[in-house]
RNA sequence: GGUCUCGUAGCUCAGCUGGAUAGAGCAACUGCCUUCUAAGCAGUAGGUCUUUGGUUCGAAUCCAAACGGGAUCACCA
């Protein structure tokens, strides 16, 4: 912030006029004082007792004194112990604040010319999404729209996992018991049409392995040998040589996924700038293993595999390609990182992919580093916590997963609960009545898991509803629908919000400054999360400034003040409050409304 | 076992590059709607920041060790 540097530069001065000490202002930090105490920055002067020679105290009123005398901004100091409170005129947040309401852009960061590529969400074709699936795609739209605000160029993608064995899985399960069920016949949405045959195929799969045990053999081995096991990698097999029949079941039964799954993300609001599919990349990368042995970077084994020795790096030596010259799956995304290069050539790729597979990203970047690629750098794995549940950590196959679509159907139920009760539903037609309800329940949803550092694990548990009180996503958009309410009052009334209209207030309440404090750094928070991959730092932020105002609301009138310059300055900072609610909400992915 | 991570109020989480008496929300308890939306506001209570050392004027924050969770160490993806 300019003023931030300001003080910090006067400090420099003072400092150098007062001691004889040179410091360079960029040295000189400054913390938001304490709400104790009064004033706005503080500076502590326990560092320079050494170097000036005196204690903290009288270092502090030596500067304060200087300060109120020569610069400008400052109004008022106080010193307790080493902390130098500094508090600013009025005038220098109402300027402030000024040069926010004639500013569009603020929070809009200048064109970087850099290209991001942010990969999320990336399912597997075989069942619906759930509640980890919800986390991904959540961050990844979130820090996708935050590099868009931080400047950059973003292309969303998502690589779709849409051939292997999990897939064989479901397919064998539905040619077994299928019975040409379609999503039509059996009413069933068709992800989770082709989820239920991956149940299934589990299910027949472990008696299949149990009864081998029971008859002597080995579990592990028995998990080999189990028919439809055998059967399963026969379908791969024959996949991948193209069979006609195996390929229009594979087909058929993507269809019915893509459909299911192109309706969660319309009614989660997330989208893509392009889709990957692995049907389509699988065998990209061999070139890459072929460029590394020229290279002399990878070697081979006696069996003709290919690795790479990677301890010089701290990890350890990984196979790039079989013996039998087929890919795995770091062979593949060395391909598609590759092809994403080709596509957008990146300066960053992000991946937003789950903290189980750290290791393996650490292995690409350090491969295609090996490599002397030019996009290794850049490569950035955005590695997030998994959701848990109190019972422990979900397992698609075991059955204890929160379905994705059903807790949005359950967030959407709970929102019009609430809402009836709160009586808050008159004069909405039934049409916005359901918008509502959507905009509520993702707001809530989006909210509890976004305002989560990334990093962490998290908790969720489903017996507890998520709140629509207190730190939530309703308690944000709240804030927005009575700021709207007041707005629409203005307009009726004719009040214009403009700077000029409140040229001459003053008498700045402090609940006003602090609101003001809030708005100023909005733009430094958007940098923030932009270098941290953050959406928690803008959700935090959001709770802030809507906190700050529901205070400055309940404290002080705006439409029964007589001062017209006062309530003319209360309209228009409610209105930059709604901006700014609405800007750092939308970077969320969460929409506010203008009544609830 | 190796590597990486996490451990803050009963619960869920904030605490930026070290700074004042460690903050929110939920749950509990008190107040505040004839005045702009009470999904709100104000307040009370709740803590050996897992433990022990170290660095420092100063540590929840940095370093080390221990204890306790978790992830990973596949010719799965």
């Amino acid at each position: 912030m300019q003023l931030q540097y300001a003080i910090s530069q006067s400090i420099s001065q003072a400092l150098h006029a007062l001691f004889g000490l040179s410091v360079d202002a960029s040295q000189i930090s400054l913390q938001p004082t304490r709400k104790e105490f009064a004033g706005s920055f503080t500076f502590v002067t326990f560092p320079y007792t050494k170097s000036i020679g005196k204690g903290p105290e009288q270092i502090g009123e030596a500067l304060g004194t200087y300060l109120k005398e020569n610069a400008p901004e400052i109004k008022n100091y106080n010193v307790v112990k080493g902390f130098l409170n500094l508090e600013i005129q009025e005038e220098v947040w109402l300027q402030l604040f000024r040069e926010l309401m004639t500013n569009p852009n603020h929070g809009q960061g200048t064109s970087s010319g850099r290209n991001v590529m942010v990969e999320y969400s990336s399912p597997n074709t075989n069942k619906p999404l759930h509640l980890g699936h919800l986390r991904n795609n959540f961050l990844g739209y979130s820090v996708a729209e935050i590099m868009k605000a931080n400047g950059h160029n973003v292309m969303k993608a998502n690589l779709v996992n849409d051939r292997g064995i999990h897939i064989c899985k479901s397919m064998l399960a539905y040619e077994k018991f299928g019975h040409n069920e379609t999503p039509e016949t059996s009413g069933l949405k068709g992800d989770h049409l082709v989820g239920k045959y991956y149940v299934l195929f589990d299910r027949a799969y472990k008696e299949q392995i149990d009864a081998l045990v029971e008859q002597g053999m080995d579990r592990e081995e028995a998990k080999k040998k189990a028919p439809w096991m055998l059967e399963a990698q026969e379908m791969l097999l024959k996949w991948e040589q193209g069979d006609e029949h195996v390929v229009n079941l594979w087909r058929l039964m993507n269809t019915w996924v893509y459909a299911g799954f192109d309706q969660t993300y319309r009614n989660i609001g997330v989208d893509f700038d392009k889709y990957y599919y692995e049907s389509e990349t699988y065998t990209l990368g061999k070139e890459r293993v072929e460029e590394g042995l020229q290279k002399g970077v990878f070697f081979k084994k006696p069996d003709g595999s290919v690795w790479v020795d990677l301890t010089d790096d701290g990890l350890d030596e990984k196979l790039l390609l079989r013996a039998d010259g087929t890919s795995v799956y770091i062979t593949q995304d060395m391909g598609t990182a590759e092809l994403k290069y080709n596509d957008f050539p990146y300066d960053q790729s992000v991946y937003v992919v789950a903290d189980e597979q750290n290791y393996h990203f650490q292995v690409l970047k350090a491969v295609l580093k090996k490599l002397g690629k030019p996009y290794a750098e850049g490569i950035y794995h955005l590695s997030y916590g998994m959701v848990d549940l109190p019972s422990g950590k979900m397992k698609s196959r075991e059955g204890t997963v929160v379905d994705a679509d059903e807790l949005v159907a359950e967030m959407i139920d709970t929102a019009r609960q609430q809402t009836e009760e709160l009586g808050k539903i008159e004069g909405f037609t039934p049409e916005e009545a359901t918008q509502l309800y959507h905009t509520l329940a993702m707001g809530a949803l989006k909210y509890f898991l976004l305002k989560v550092d990334p990093k962490k694990r998290m908790l969720f548990n489903p017996q507890e509803s998520i709140d629509f009180r207190g730190n939530t996503g309703p308690f944000v958009q709240y804030t927005h629908a009575r700021i709207s309410a007041i707005l629409r009052k203005a307009a009726e009334m004719g009040i214009a919000v403009e700077a000029a209209s409140f040229d001459n207030f003053e008498n700045l309440h402090e609940a006003e400054q602090d609101v003001i404090i809030q708005l100023v750094a909005y733009s430094e928070v958007v940098q923030e999360a932009g270098k941290l991959y953050a959406p928690s730092v803008i959700a935090n932020y959001a709770y802030e400034l809507a906190k700050a105002y529901n205070r400055f609301y309940q404290e002080i009138s705006i439409f029964n003040e007589t001062d017209e310059q006062a309530r003319s300055f209360r309209i228009a900072l409610s209105a930059m409050v709604a901006r700014f609610v609405r800007e750092s909400m939308s970077l969320l992915g969460i929409e506010v409304p203008e009544r609830m």
